[in-house]
DNA sequence: GTCTGTCCATAGCTAATCCCTATGAGTTTG
DNA sequence: CAAACTCATAGGGATTAGCTATGGACAGAC
């Protein structure tokens, strides 16, 4: 009741009078004084240098000028009252954004999520941004991003940088990645060692990607050289090169198992697992199209755990 | 500078902010101080019960519910800004609308004032309303029209309506005009008798008009019954009809000197004259578009006379 | 690391404002 | 003419917007 009102008094007691054709009736109607009314809307007319209301006669009439005006002012109380409502949408998630940052592997990781969460706020506007790994932290920093998925190694159970929160969805384990008709396919072999992954002729991620520095630290620290035959920015060129039978490549379990014409070959000494983890801003206001994608993808991720132990 | 604005301080504030991205610098704009600025932003927010801009990082940015926001408060922000215009239009006579309600005989006498008024404020609507003298008065107490223009014998001076206020434009006399071909035309003849009058097959006004009652009662005083051969409430029909040539009527002189085959005999004893005057309502509002018209039929009228007296 | 400059937020005071009650002026009704 | 109704006006009290002065957070310079 004591809540004051956006919209400028005098312009709501201008429509009152005009709906009530009285200043006395509109003025019960709005639980104020009828003098407030005077007051204001003479005030209004000095504003406008323009006679708005008739009060000669018996009944209050509007002017010409008054008219006109009135019109504006019932489109302009209506807009604030239409934005004051899409506030409210935009709490209850039926409205919004959210924008995404993620590379290629973290995007077929987690696209199931993204469905998810897309079928629960179906109103928001979800716009993802396939970068590299090295890009999402400084598009957060810059918020040309709401939220980061990241695929590295294990941090440090501390965050790397002062201004970034991160939350670890899952692990993902590497194995070698062959095709149907791939030597090591046709030979039914569940593991190799180092030495032999270094023989094989690999399609890879390009240098821009974490995952490829991963990969050549290992077979630095293992002595090997890696044969790379193809380098690209390009998950899907990867996965159908593999898919044709000569090459192979390095790409987390859950890819592989998804991906029908790829089969997994592990490799002795394991290599590297990653996880999967969101980062987003720590301070600052996060709306709550963000907030709820945090927390969907907690309780996913959850889910996620207690499957893989189930299973 | 001091004069206050419409529209709520907060929303301009929130507009500025919006587009400076910046309090400092929205408020050295706005010429308010910047803790102003954080005050009523967050009045606004607390009423929305929702942050609209988020200050975390080094720029201010809209967070979702504040860019939502921000565009219908620019909507209501305009609506208003085109309503303060749309008045000062109507202030210049730009817009607006004008009701005059006139008899058929008026309507001759005065369409040349009309057309004067068209061209000097070509933006106002003019609609005029043929009525019988008697339906003048009413229409204006019942703000059916604006002004009237009657066709009478000169008032007493005093307003016989306490409501309505009159201004004479001119006077004019009445003549009986006959065609081309009629007879006492024929006969070059300056002036007749009332008993010559009485003799005139007559084309007339219906007694829903009050110059046929005043021309009746002159009939009457003079003991005279004239003979009525076609009455008609259209001018036009009597025009034409007399200028067929058999048949006379009777019109003011201005009428009769504009129309090609119409010419004017007097009648001794003279007919009544009888003055065209503008009647308004007196007190009560008048639309700029009604003050315009009074001013300039008033100097109208002063050059008639002037012209009057030099010609 | 400290220092500095630049943000925005907060506190406390002043001045403008909004709104009220009481009353007046002008019309229409009985 | 009096009664009943309309809106306008006057003056006082509570609320609010705005100011100055200051504090805390953050980035860049040294």
């Amino acid at each position: 009741m004591d809540r004051r009102d956006i919209f400028p008094r005098s312009l709501q007691y201008l429509i009152a009078i005009a709906e009530y054709g009285s200043y006395t009736r509109a003025a019960e109607a709005l639980h104020v004084s009828q003098p407030t009314l005077s007051q204001q809307i003479k005030q209004l007319e000095e504003y406008l240098q323009s006679p708005l209301l008739d009060r000669s006669g018996r009944t209050v009439q509007l002017t010409d000028a008054g008219k006109i005006f009135l019109r504006h002012a019932r489109r302009a109380w209506g807009e604030l009252n239409i934005g004051t409502r899409a506030i409210q949408d935009v709490q209850d998630l039926s409205r919004g954004s959210l924008r995404l940052g993620w590379t290629p592997i973290t995007d077929y990781l987690t696209c199931d999520l993204l469905s998810r969460y897309n079928r629960m706020y179906p109103g928001i506007t979800l716009s993802t941004l396939d970068m590299p790994q090295d890009d999402i932290e400084p598009a957060i920093s810059e918020a040309r991003i709401d939220i980061g998925i990241t695929f590295s190694k294990p941090l440090d159970s501390e965050e790397n940088s002062s201004h970034t929160e991160t939350f670890t969805l899952f692990e993902e384990a590497l194995y070698l990645a062959v095709g149907e008709t791939h030597p090591r396919r046709i030979r039914k072999r569940k593991r190799i060692t180092a030495q032999d992954f270094g023989k094989e002729s690999l399609v890879q991620l390009n240098t821009d990607f974490a995952l490829r520095h991963h990969i050549d630290r290992y077979c630095h620290d293992c002595g090997i050289e890696p044969r790379n035959v193809i380098e690209t920015n390009s998950l899907t060129v990867i996965i159908e090169m593999v898919e044709l039978g000569s090459l192979a490549t390095v790409l987390p379990s859950t890819i592989i198992n998804t991906q029908d014409g790829l089969y997994p070959i592990a490799v002795v000494p394991e290599l590297p697992h990653h996880t999967v983890s969101m980062i987003w801003h720590k301070s600052g206001y996060k709306s709550p199209a963000c907030l709820a994608f945090l927390e969907l993808a907690s309780s996913w991720s959850a889910n996620m755990l207690q499957e893989k132990r189930l299973g």
